[in-house]
DNA sequence: TCTGGGGTCCTAGGACCC
DNA sequence: TCTGGGGTCCTAGGACCC
């Protein structure tokens, strides 16, 4: 068996644990650059407020409710995820390696096939109280023979919170058949838009309990190949897709970023590209990888006449670095000249990023032929760097290449306070 | 005026090899 | 003039996730 256990309209429960004000009240929380809706409570919801639609076409509703908006804190939601994983794997501590699997930011999946089925309700409720208790985020907990089935538990858990305490237990035959045509297709975790789409339009597939009658071949045809075959023997109770083991490294390493403002000249776009790749190449070395390849991309809004339609265009252009590094101003240097290729005066940017691939591990870099051997010794300027970035203040250390001025950094108009992260912010009392 | 960011897996098809 | 079979590696693109 298989439990997910999901943090209930996770951003906005850390924005309420230090404003206790808000608790019954309607909570959203914003995506980068304050552009549209990324977390809603239950009560938001309710008012009929969708996920991911543009903040400029909520405000009046917002406004009318008297909901409350924040930016996004990712420094506070990413400590208090640490904290509540710290917590699911100290309680499921029989195999701390292997059982605990974290999925998402406010998600993670348990394997439960060591507790007899007798236990598994109350170890939920376990789950659920220890957590609530010690980090103050509530949470839901489905379980189920397979992962897919235990998302079909947790959603219906946390749909009816009332009835079911934010706890799904699918252990036999008639909860499960009862769950399964309960459930919409769009509404199962790996059924997307444009399957959802095809199984109603073109096969009359409705609901989860009518999809897991269909043949796999029929699957293996219709619904990605392998990947449609295991969604229906998941459906069918028989586990597919294992726990992934917590010491798996990235493949890919991104980031990326809106302006706040729009970009027209190259100096700007450079420094912005600059940041991302220092950004990237921190998450490479906290992983312990070496990039082989470097990835930018700018994106354009497209053409502008009349009314105004949001058409972003995207150019990448992609090098290959001459053996693997995570060494900040190497990946800088590789980055720039795809900057300046891809740079068309008198147009307007509003968005880039850097995408680091070819991730090997950093102690096993594999010679190159034709080039010098890798330069090791700026691993622990590096490591410096880091250490002072993360203990001090964001960026204290940078190159110059990133530049100053920053103006194209983001809007971020109602983020709380980084409570837990930063001492000239940490939360007073009384 | 204004629409997030960061990932995964799979398949098809081309280049290349013996 | 004829023109196999089996394999690997890589990239682009599609679909999905939170």
């Amino acid at each position: 068996m298989f439990a997910i256990i999901d943090c209930n309209s996770f951003y906005c429960s850390c924005e309420r644990l230090f404003r206790p004000d808000l608790q019954r009240k309607p909570v959203v929380v914003l995506s980068n650059n304050d552009g549209c809706i990324i977390a809603r409570t239950d009560e938001a919801k309710k008012l009929g407020i969708d996920m991911g639609v543009p903040l400029f076409e909520s405000r009046e509703l917002l406004k009318q409710h008297d909901v409350a908006v924040f930016s996004s804190n990712y420094h506070l939601y990413g400590d208090l995820s640490m904290r509540v994983m710290d917590t699911l794997r100290l309680l499921a501590d029989h195999d701390i390696h292997r059982c605990v699997e974290v999925y998402s930011v406010d998600e993670a999946f348990i394997d439960l096939s060591h507790l007899p089925l007798a236990a598994l309700r109350s170890f939920a409720a376990h789950l659920r109280d220890v957590v609530g208790e010690w980090t103050g985020i509530p949470v839901s907990v489905g379980i189920a023979p397979s992962k897919v089935l235990s998302k079909v538990a947790n959603r219906l858990a946390k749909k009816a919170k009332h009835k079911t305490g934010c706890i799904m237990v699918l252990d036999d035959p008639d909860s499960l058949q009862e769950a399964l045509e309960m459930t919409d297709v769009s509404d199962l975790w790996g059924i997307g838009r444009r399957y959802a789409r095809k199984l109603k339009e073109m096969y009359g597939v409705n609901t989860a309990w009518q999809l897991r009658h269909m043949p796999q071949e029929w699957a293996r045809k219709n619904l990605g190949g392998v990947v449609g075959v295991r969604m229906i023997r998941e459906l069918n109770g028989e586990p597919c897709i294992r726990l992934k083991d917590p010491l798996e490294k990235k493949k890919m390493i991104a980031t990326t970023r809106m302006f706040g403002k729009p970009v027209f000249d190259l100096a700007p776009l450079k420094e912005a590209v600059a940041t991302f790749t220092a950004r990237a190449a921190e998450k490479l070395r906290r992983q312990y990888s070496a990039a082989a390849s470097i990835d930018v991309f700018v994106v354009t809004n497209g053409t502008q006449s009349g009314s105004y339609v949001y058409n972003p265009q995207h150019h990448h252009r992609y090098g290959i670095l001459t053996h693997p590094t995570s060494d900040t101003s190497a990946l800088i240097r590789a980055a720039l000249p795809l900057v300046e290729s891809l740079f068309r005066p008198g147009t307007k940017y509003v968005k880039a990023g850097v995408m680091l691939g070819g991730i090997v591990p950093d102690d096993a870099l594999q010679g190159n032929l034709f080039a010098p051997a890798a330069p090791q010794e700026n691993r622990a300027l590096m490591d410096a760097i880091d250490n002072i970035n993360f203990s001090m203040r964001d960026d204290m250390v940078k190159f110059a290449a990133s530049g100053l001025t920053r103006n194209w950094k983001m809007r971020q108009e109602m983020r709380s306070k980084r409570f837990t992260t930063r001492w000239d912010e940490v939360y007073e009392v009384g």
